[in-house]
DNA sequence: GCCAGCACTTAGGACGGGGTTA
DNA sequence: TAACCCCGTCCTAAGTGCTGGC
């Protein structure tokens, strides 16, 4: 069970009949078809008019009959040949289903209401139910065509994007039909952690010193240096480690019991080498860094059809105890060096093979595969059926193209969220099981964002999403209450109690009927099935959309109602808490910081302070009307304290400015107390659309940096180009 | 239709640098 | 000057989803 905090749900109870995932006018077609195919042949998606063409470009591409071909099963172990893999069904079906969805460009002004629910979360539709409740009806401003050159960023707003360094857009090139994903690649493959240095420091064993061999101190290492960690004094973390180690030292070594194991010298030899690193002068860390940047350099870079880029992870992964999340039934399990004959190489053909860094060893394998994005992988040693890759850094074309294809999927999501949620309304009564629970479990995903849930080994963390949820995960709170309360990934508890549609409610309890603790909700579904049904829906569809989608409109949503006149540092916060309300519709959480108490107390002892001080300085404003002096104070040691004679006016002027500090603090403290427990960087950096952020940056003239740093920046360069009048 | 293999995205925590404060 | 704290970066685990083969 974790032991964070659980994000309370912002779900409530305005969930009526009427203002139901189903209220929302939308913009169909009799039929039930989405949108008008014939209009969009002529006419630009909005998309595409806010991205210089680029996108129509792609979709023209992504349907072409080349991206048709099957995978070629060739002999991919062959350094010479390059398997060539069919496309994805996902790349190019979303884009080119997108040329059948409608559209007139429309733009709303910021002071435009939303008068399409469908375009909303539904969480926060029904937070706005309750308060809408005979709102009139919002004007839309239609227009025919959106061109970016058309709109007018304004002249400051301009300057303030120019400025930075990072604004530059780069032009992605659109991925090909074919599942290539480059032409030429070059890089010079990883690099390896240094071997093992002994340091001689004896363990105890029985109370007596042992003598180990370096194979064996390094494992014993490995456990002394994580002693005051949790996972020290976790059962099956010693189980493991121990099974691993007692591996290494061999059958008929001393050392056979754990208790009987001390590894404080190790540790405070451990200790004592950090402590040194921590007092090396501000020159010899920076010697030691220009060293290993040397020595890294080569490793940093790849070169993709020409342009060089970054490497995500060139680093082989060093040898450790398993760090396993949650309850993880392989924690502690001794994770072995990875040497170059672990190692498969991904390069373009022609071009020079990586020297191996390790003389006289070799790669296991060298592939020429341009359908795959990895440079190098390797397989995990704690799960043999898994895969540890090497692939390009954020911030690359590569995988821009594909950010960029997620976020385009997920916006398309919008021209269908309205008959998806038709159909599975329909579907909560379904005399046949199978839909009914795959309307019900689809419902959950679009109202919760909850994960798929695929199916899980037992060898792995005991931890579920939306298709494996189990019976005891799910609680009914009549009348029509679900409480929700499990470990998704990474062992994070998700605990939630949300109103449901009547039929929601009661088909969840045919559900649960019957069955006992541990048994599946959803017995007659599975991730497989449930995404081939939400392909049917919209190509390309997939549960994880709804993630996306929802994160992505919520921010644009809340951005678009919360944003007012003020300055930067008040757009920021209205930014943020932006932020945190998709961060808790996807339940990122973070370990509160052992120190969050002690910190708040200490701001509390200041606010406390600077209240007294006010205090003070009123009884002085009027002694000081008065003509007299300010009371008389002393110090600790009973001297008393320098006090000048001062005008009421500056008195005054004390006295404002100090409970200006009491309001910024207080208003520091309540947003630190809010977010102790919830992450926003998530978010930011895989689900909110970059294109949203930069927009509203450009309209309200909100330096891109004070909302993405240097990483993110570089990570999004694709969408700093994006139109100021793009919404989601 | 199912499973295993594969390729990729999403995730929280560790760590360290640098600015701020006492 | 040290302690504190924030933030960026790195690390690698843990998910999702597609495909081919049976």
């Amino acid at each position: 069970m974790s032991e964070k905090a659980t994000i309370s749900s912002k779900n409530s109870a305005e969930d009526s009949e009427d203002e139901g995932p189903l209220s929302s006018t939308i913009k169909m077609r009799s039929g039930g078809e989405p949108s008008v195919k014939k209009e969009i042949e002529e006419k630009p998606l909005a998309s595409e008019a806010t991205q210089n063409g680029s996108i129509k470009k792609e979709n023209e591409q992504l349907n072409s009959p080349k991206a048709l071909n099957k995978r070629l099963l060739g002999d991919s172990s062959t350094p010479t040949q390059s398997s060539v893999k069919k496309p994805r069904l996902s790349e190019s079906s979303v884009s080119a289903k997108a040329k059948q969805v409608s559209v007139k460009a429309e733009v709303k002004t910021e002071d435009d209401d939303d008068d399409d629910d469908d375009d909303v979360p539904i969480a926060e539709r029904l937070k706005k139910a309750a308060v809408a409740a005979g709102t009139s009806q919002p004007k839309k401003k239609t227009i025919t065509k959106v061109v970016s050159s058309s709109l007018k960023t304004s002249k400051k707003s301009k300057k303030i994007i120019k400025k930075s360094q990072y604004s530059k857009s780069i032009k992605l090139q659109p991925s090909s039909g074919d599942g290539q994903k480059w032409t030429t690649l070059e890089h010079n493959g990883v690099i390896f952690p240094p071997d093992y240095t002994p340091h001689g420091v004896k363990m105890l064993y029985n109370g007596q010193p042992v003598d180990l061999t370096p194979e064996q101190e390094e494992v014993a290492t490995m456990f002394a240096v994580m002693k005051d960690t949790d996972y020290a004094t976790k059962e099956k973390f010693v189980e493991n480690f121990m099974n691993d180690w007692r591996g290494v030292l061999g059958r008929n070594h001393i050392i056979k019991k754990f208790e009987l194991c001390d590894f404080t010298p190790i540790y405070d030899w451990h200790q004592r080498e950090k402590e040194k690193k921590k007092q090396m002068t501000a020159e010899e860390k920076k010697a030691l860094k220009e060293e290993k940047m040397k020595l890294e350099e080569k490793y940093m870079w790849a070169v993709v059809d020409g342009v060089k880029e970054k490497v995500g992870n060139f680093r082989v992964e060093p040898p450790g105890l398993f760090r396993g999340r949650g309850e993880h039934p392989k924690m502690g399990k001794l994770k072995r060096r990875i040497r170059p004959s672990d190692i498969t190489i991904n390069i373009g053909k022609g071009v020079p093979v990586p020297e191996c860094p390790i003389p006289g060893q070799r790669w296991k394998e060298v592939k020429h595969d341009n359908t795959v994005t990895w440079l190098a992988f390797w397989i995990d040693p704690i799960n043999s059926k898994e895969f540890k890759y090497v692939f390009l850094a954020a911030s690359s074309s590569l995988k821009g193209q594909s950010d960029k294809e997620k976020y385009e999927k997920a916006r398309l999501l919008k021209e269908y969220i309205h008959e998806i949620r038709v159909n599975y309304t329909k579907d909560f009564t379904n005399k046949d099981l199978a839909k009914r629970q795959i309307a019900v479990a689809t419902y959950l995903i679009d109202k919760l964002a909850l994960r798929a849930g695929n199916e899980k080994d037992d060898d792995e963390a005991d931890t579920v999403g939306c298709c494996t949820l189990k019976v005891e995960n799910v609680s009914l709170v009549p009348p029509n209450k679900i409480e929700f309360d499990f470990l998704g990934k990474d062992s994070i508890r998700y605990q939630n109690t949300v109103d449901v549609e009547l039929p929601v409610y009661k088909a969840i309890g045919q559900f649960k009927n019957g069955k006992k603790d541990g048994e599946d909700l959803f017995d007659k579904l599975d991730t497989s099935k449930l995404n081939a049904h939400l392909k049917e829906l919209m190509p390309g569809l997939t549960a994880k959309v709804f993630r996306t989608y929802n994160a992505s409109i919520t921010l644009d949503d809340q951005l678009h109602k919360n944003t007012k006149d003020g300055d930067v540092g008040l757009k920021v916060t209205t930014y943020n808490l932006a932020n945190k309300e998709v961060a808790i519709i996807c339940n990122h959480q973070r370990t509160e910081s052992k120190s969050h108490t002690a910190q708040m107390g200490r701001l509390k002892d200041k606010m406390k302070e600077l209240r007294d001080e006010v205090d003070k300085l009123k009884v002085d404003l009027e002694r000081a009307k008065k003509g007299k002096p300010p009371v008389k104070e002393y110090d600790d040691e009973g001297k008393e304290k320098v006090k000048r004679n001062l005008a009421p006016d500056a008195y005054q002027k004390k006295i404002n400015s100090t409970n200006a500090k009491i309001e910024k603090m207080e208003r520091d403290m309540s947003t630190k107390e809010e977010l102790k427990t919830i992450a926003l960087g998530t978010s930011k950096i895989n689900y909110l659309d970059p294109r949203i952020s930069v927009a509203w940056c450009k309209r309200h003239e909100v330096p891109i940096e004070k909302i993405f740093n240097k990483s993110l920046l570089a990570k999004f360069a694709w969408a700093m180009d994006v139109d100021p009048s793009f919404r989601f």
